[in-house]
This record gives C-alpha cells, structure tokens and sequence, in this order.
DNA sequence: TGCAACGTCGTGAAATTTTCCCGGCGCTGC
DNA sequence: GCAGCGCCGGGAAAATTTCACGACGTTGCA
C-alpha cells in the first residue's frame, strides 16, 4: 500500500470468471491485478512469492476450498487482506469466512460498482459485507436458528464441506494433511455439534442449510 | 448470419461474469454482444426482441432456470441457437440442456479458447460440447450410472426410501417386522449395488434420481 | 415335474468405523 | 500466568459394516 498502485491477486476456479475481474478492476485507477490461481493451494503459493495488497476469492473451488485457503494465507501473513467473492447468497458461508479470516463477503449477483466499492473499502481496512448478505445475517439473527456455521469452528466446517463433496476420510486427510484419525474425530463431533445420528441426516441439514444446494449434486 | 457480424445475447445472473464473456468475445472478430440478460424471462424477452444469431446462457439463474428459457426460446424459434455455458461439470445437466434444444454446452472451468470454438460451431450449425462433458457422457455412458429403480428388488427399494426419510435402522426393522440385522444387510447391499462407497454419497445420488426431493426435506 | 435362479431373511465372525477419553500444542484474552 | 478453546491425534471400547453361508418360498422354464 505504500506504492500508487495496490497490487491484487485473483483466485477463481473459472478462467471466464477471472477475466471478468480483471476487465471491471482494470477500469479503475489505482488497482492492478498481479497474478491469478485456480485453486487454493495455488492461491497460497502466489500469496506468498507475490505478496499482494489483496486477495479477491472465491470460495468453491477443487481442492482445498476458499476458507481454507483464506486460513492458510493468514497464517502467514496475519495482515493479509482477503476479499471473498462467491455465489453463495448464505450467511453461513459470511460468517465461516470472516472467522477464517476474510476482510469482506460479496456475492456474484453484485454490480460491479459494489465489488469495486468493497475493493476500496477492504484495501482501506475497512471490513466489507454486501447487501444482500448484510439482510441475510439480519434475518438469521431475527430467527435466532443455530446454523452449522455457528456452533462449528473453521476448521470444522472445512471438513464437513469436504465430506459434502463426496471425498473419502483418507481423501480428505490427505487434502488438509492431516491424519485420518482427525478427520474421523472431527467428522464424529461435526455430528455430535449439529445433533444428528447419521450421515444421511447430516446431508439433509446441510441442504436445508444451503451448505450443499441441490444444483450442486452434478460433479460426482 | 447474413450480415458481416454475429449478434450473441448474453444470459447469466453474475454481472461480472457477463463482464467476462463480453472481454472474451470482444477480442474475436465477427462477434457482437447486443443484448445482457440476467434471469431467464427476461432472455426470453430479448430475444423476441432482439433475435440474436446465438444465446450464451447459464443455466443456475433465478426465477425460471436456463433449462427451461431454452426450451421457451425453442418453442418461440425453432432455429434459434443456444450455447449453455454453466458451471455444472454433469452429464445429467448437459443431457436435458440438449433435450431442451440446447446446440452446445462448455463449462466455465473451460479454458476461454473453448468457450470462442464453441460459439464459432454453433454458429457454424454444428453442436458443441466441451471435452470434460464430453468424458463425463462417455463415462456414464460405459459404467453409466445404475438407476435406484432399476437394479434394486421392491424389498431394497423400500429399505432405500425409509433410510433417506431418517429412520434409523431399528425402527426400520420394527416397521418392516425383520431384525436389524437383516436392515443392515439390505443397507450394505443396496450401496454396494448402486456402486457408492457412503452414505453421504447415497443420499446424494438419491437427490440425483429423484428419489428423494427436497421438497420433503422440509418437516424440521 | 424338477430344478435353477432369485428374492427374502437371518446368523456368526471378521473387518472397519465410530465414539469416547485422553494429552499435547499454540494462541487469545483477562 | 492462567484459563479457555481450537486443533491434532493416540488408545481402546463399542458399534457398525461387510462377508460368507444357509434356509425358505416363489418363479420360470425346459
């Protein structure tokens, strides 16, 4: 931030998608997008050789996923500054975001002018939260329901993210280095936290949360 | 067609995707994006309208899905052509996107040299598919994927559908008047019949199917 | 008619997973 | 400093999943 320009790094899975970014952000003065990843890990690895003033990322994404991407890049560089910039329209994912360690939360469907706004904003350390999901916690907060993203940690969620996805608990293991026995403790408490007995009830909760939407059933 | 310039109306509810279409196809010759849609009935509108040369349309977009815009501007012009262009990596999807009348279906993970071929042949009267669906379609195609109804006994089918409604494997056995063990058994068959491993990927092939609709997921 | 194939039900035992309890580590807040 | 918590995993008991096997009735067909 100490130079005129502040540099950007963009993390989507879709190439189409990242040059969408790049073509809105290029219009404004001040800004230059310094490198691109498409996945997480790839992500961390650009963060750390490029060191950008921010991070604009998605959060579905092969492999590792966006907060655990968003985890692994503040690890080492607590002041790092990360924009999340997704398609998911859930409060739950906003607040798993945020604890991990996300700057800002803004959904696809925004205008252009409210991803730049938020661009300025977090780079200005300010924290950035689009409308749409400001009402979204708003309504969530009213109900008073305990969502999955509230009662589990980052780390937590990750994993059952993971499990959502169809991977194995070696799978998953190997994905966040850990061992499988983790990943089993975790799974087990996941379900202890939320109160269900089976993997089939805990697939439900999550659809009726929206952590896993129906449309997203296809990637097998 | 007749004029020098193809007209593209494009179709998806991400602003700063459109954004990124429209840089993409900007750079090719001959192309011209006329007209931006970001739900389905307003595709349908300009379209009327406008009678574009081709349609770049996603297909997960509130209101009234890309599927079933397809399928309208079909029945509206039978000549009309259509290019899906989704993040859905699933053969299902792109199947009934075809069905619909869909002339070719990229994904956004393709790289943007495969979303212009794929504009250039559709508008060349061909129908374009992108390589990772085209995998996908060949492998369903070789070990397709057993549907639930057709390889399971009534016995089986039963146990399915009591198991997705969240009952355990008791009270299965009560309501079926057979031991758990025997409940257990079917459990592990009925998996091992539909080729999945867990039973977080049973549910989800369930959803697949259609066995289990998320309307039902309601009741808490 | 006989008998092969299959669906249904169940047992027992092995293999695996789930669950619970534990300790250690590092960070945060008071 | 110390309590609390997130995170990581070992150990062992408990539960489940899986496999092998057999019994019984029905169906279909040669």
């Amino acid at each position: 931030m100490s130079t005129a320009e502040a540099t950007i790094l963009l993390v989507d899975d879709h190439s189409v998608v990242r040059e969408g970014y790049r073509s809105v952000l290029q219009k404004q003065p001040g800004l230059r997008v310094v490198a691109e990843a498409a996945d997480g890990a790839e992500a961390y690895r650009l963060y750390k050789s490029e060191t950008p003033d921010l991070v604009i990322m998605d959060l579905s994404m092969p492999g590792i996923g966006g907060i655990e991407a968003v985890r692994r890049i503040r690890q080492w560089d607590k002041a790092a500054r990360i924009l999340v910039f997704t398609m998911h329209e859930n409060a739950g994912f906003a607040v798993q975001a945020i604890r991990a360690g996300a700057r800002g939360y803004v959904t696809k469907t925004s205008p252009p002018e409210t991803l730049v706004r938020a661009v300025k904003d977090v780079l200005a350390g300010k924290i950035a939260i689009s409308p749409d999901i400001d009402h979204e916690l708003a309504l969530s907060r009213i109900s008073g329901e305990s969502s999955a993203a509230d009662v589990l940690t980052p780390r937590e969620f990750e994993v059952l993210r993971l499990l959502l996805a169809e991977n194995t608990t070696e799978e998953i293991a190997e994905t966040l280095h850990v061992s499988p026995k983790t990943v089993a403790n975790l799974h087990s408490l996941i379900k202890d936290k939320l109160g269900v007995g089976s993997d089939i009830e805990l697939v439900r909760l999550a659809l009726r949360q929206g952590i896993l939407t129906e449309v997203d059933l296809g990637e097998a």
